[in-house]
DNA sequence: TAGATTGTTAATCGATTAACAATC
DNA sequence: TAGATTGTTAATCGATTAACAATC
């Protein structure tokens, strides 16, 4: 029931996202094998992660979009929603400023934080801007759970540690550091270069291994 | 030994990563358990991987620093280098290029597209600019091997497929959207809407189950 | 030497997939 | 009905960790 794993929730994510775009596009139900492509699962894994949810599709019809997507954002979404905050108003930060504009509203950036004091007072994509140094206090006056560090990897764990102080419960990392944070802080890594590196190892082995005799599996 | 998993590739970055640092800070030697801290993965698992790159350490010293990133180097990079192009010159596209600028020259962003051709000529963080319609002829004069998509979704797969084209092997995609490319060509996906929504159910959870009774281990 | 660490195998753990009766 | 799909268990697969002799 309540111990669903990571990856999970990361696929139900997915699920969801291709639910939406199947709902723009009039669809009204969905069978777990069409909901596999989106991730490169199984239909049996659709079938298992559908099932944790306590939602049931029908033999013939499969699974109702509408319903279905209800049910996904019943389980993942905070019905009073929640607030984040963004430290770093650099690139990086307005791109993802730009990003959630707008997205979901239980989910949405209400406060963006820069060392740079002249940047306060601003409103970017519709967030407004403070100093750092106004953290705390805004913070708490939002009710922000959430911190996404945008910030210069030498500034990341002072942010971090600030923003725990805060209050918020999560973070989202775009630094390369690996931050210490207590138990109940829970922290999401974005490693960019890393990301980078693994396509540059795979593509070349890739490509030094030619077109492997077994590729498709025919001996 | 060939058959190294991606996770593996990821955690051998991180180790170089915490090994540089470690170089720069003057420490010479190391112990399976203090490269561990970085992953937050076991000793014994950092020293399954470290074997499998054929490098050994000694049971008095540990491992040497500068030997053992040079093992990883080895294994990970490509002697001649590997050129990365991007494509879309928005705040995301500045903030990579900014990222990567002078960081590592064997893996070094080579070129930039984007469709507003106004911003052709111009060079970002030592990274020449090229509208969109360059793309084949850039990729192939410039030898890029990988391409990095950081446009609106609604762009991404025409991108991907005109990278895969001009004959990029690997991409690297920041736009929300399965991307469908020939098996020699290695797809890695950074999905920050999936990442965001993670931390926040996590977090959620998290602050819901209050202090476990059990979190230490201890009944 | 004594002792902590390495290299390496076996055991454990968890996640994924195969399979199939039940269903509409 | 016939047939494809669902719900669900068992089997498989792979990755992680525990353990310990060998080492310096």
């Amino acid at each position: 029931m309540s111990s669903i794993s990571e990856k999970t929730v990361g696929r139900l994510c997915q699920y969801r996202r291709y639910l939406t775009e199947l709902a723009a596009d009039g669809v009204s139900s969905v069978y777990s094998h069409q909901i596999a492509s989106c991730t490169g699962g199984s239909s049996a894994q659709v079938r298992r992660d559908i099932m944790a949810l306590g939602y049931s599709g029908s033999p013939t019809k499969g699974y109702i979009v509408a319903d279905l997507a209800e049910s996904i954002a019943e389980y993942l979404d905070a019905p009073e929603g929640q607030r984040v905050a963004l430290v770093g108003i650099g690139n990086l930060g307005r791109a993802l400023l730009a990003f959630f504009a707008n997205r979901r509203p239980r989910l949405s950036i209400v406060a963006a934080f820069d060392s740079d004091a002249s940047k306060a007072g601003r409103v970017i994509h519709g967030c407004r801007c403070y100093a750092d140094y106004d953290m705390a206090r805004v913070i708490e006056k939002e009710r922000v759970a959430i911190g996404i560090i945008a910030v210069p990897v030498e500034a990341a764990r002072r942010v971090a540690d600030d923003l725990v102080a805060a209050g918020v419960r999560g973070l989202l990392n775009f630094a390369p550091a690996p931050l210490e944070a207590p138990k109940h802080v829970y922290v999401e890594d974005i490693d960019v270069t890393m990301s980078l590196e693994k396509v540059a190892f795979f593509s070349r082995r890739n490509a030094e291994a030619g077109r492997p005799a077994t590729a498709d599996g025919s001996s």
